[in-house]
DNA sequence: ACAGACTATATCCGTGGCCGATATAATCAA
DNA sequence: TTGATTATATCGGCCACGGATATAGTCTGT
């Protein structure tokens, strides 16, 4: 029962660039690089993170506390002396959750005020 | 059967204030003031739009064309001279749908990456 | 062999979004 | 009459975002 991540309860929202790289930690360490890969795929191309975007936001949250450096090589077969790997924190993981929790009562709220729009058919009309 | 609102895939996210707006006015026309108090209201007090984003950002969304400033004053009977109102335009309903869509696809991303955490209890673990 | 694309990190800088401070002014309550 | 609340508006600073640029190795096609 020991609450390791005591629940961040209205968190204001974090900037964009930093939830798209916590997510993309969220399935395992990851490069640079491969962080703003998995951000374009995650996001069906709709997000295009530069390298500005990407070392300038990894620093502030390095900074902040919400990833870290990994001395840890997870590719030791297929692997690149330059690439430097991120993980996820403690703090970093309970600041994502928090802010998915939030996007989530957001989008809630959001479909009370606006009926859903994706419905292909819709017979009866209950 | 006539699309006027266009479906707009992958649309980038638009910035957090500007989200804000347009929920505050999905549920009805309102006026900067009932604008703040609403998005405060809307994020339990997490969320505190000040003066210089809210009129500097509706300058903005008016020139984007996502609101327009109503002639039309709700309230007739209380009312201030000094309000001014403003409402969803097409374009604004259309894109504040797609940021909505945009937003549950990422939450869903997420909620697969992280399983949930608000869990009380959790039998079996599986 | 060589051009071009891709992988990989990093800095610089312009544009623009966010937000507190400030100003004005009316109304209302203590 | 002082202070809080309603209401709009501008200013200025900080910072987030993202393209351009630099460096450099690898990989692919002609």
């Amino acid at each position: 029962m020991s609450m390791t991540n005591p629940i961040r309860r209205n968190q204001p929202p974090i900037p964009v660039a930093q939830l798209h790289i916590l997510l993309a930690l969220a399935t395992g360490d990851k490069h640079g690089y491969a962080i703003m890969s998995e951000v374009k795929a995650m996001t069906q191309g709709s997000v295009s993170m530069g390298p500005g975007t990407l070392y300038g936001t990894v620093k502030r949250m390095l900074g902040a506390g919400l990833i870290e450096e990994t001395a840890e090589r997870p590719d030791h077969e297929l692997d690149d002396e330059r690439r430097r790997y991120y993980r996820l924190t403690g703090l970093g993981a309970s600041v994502l959750d928090a802010e998915i929790a939030r996007m989530e009562h957001l989008v809630a709220t959001a479909r009370v005020k606006r009926t859903p729009v994706t419905r292909e058919h819709n017979p009866g009309n209950r």
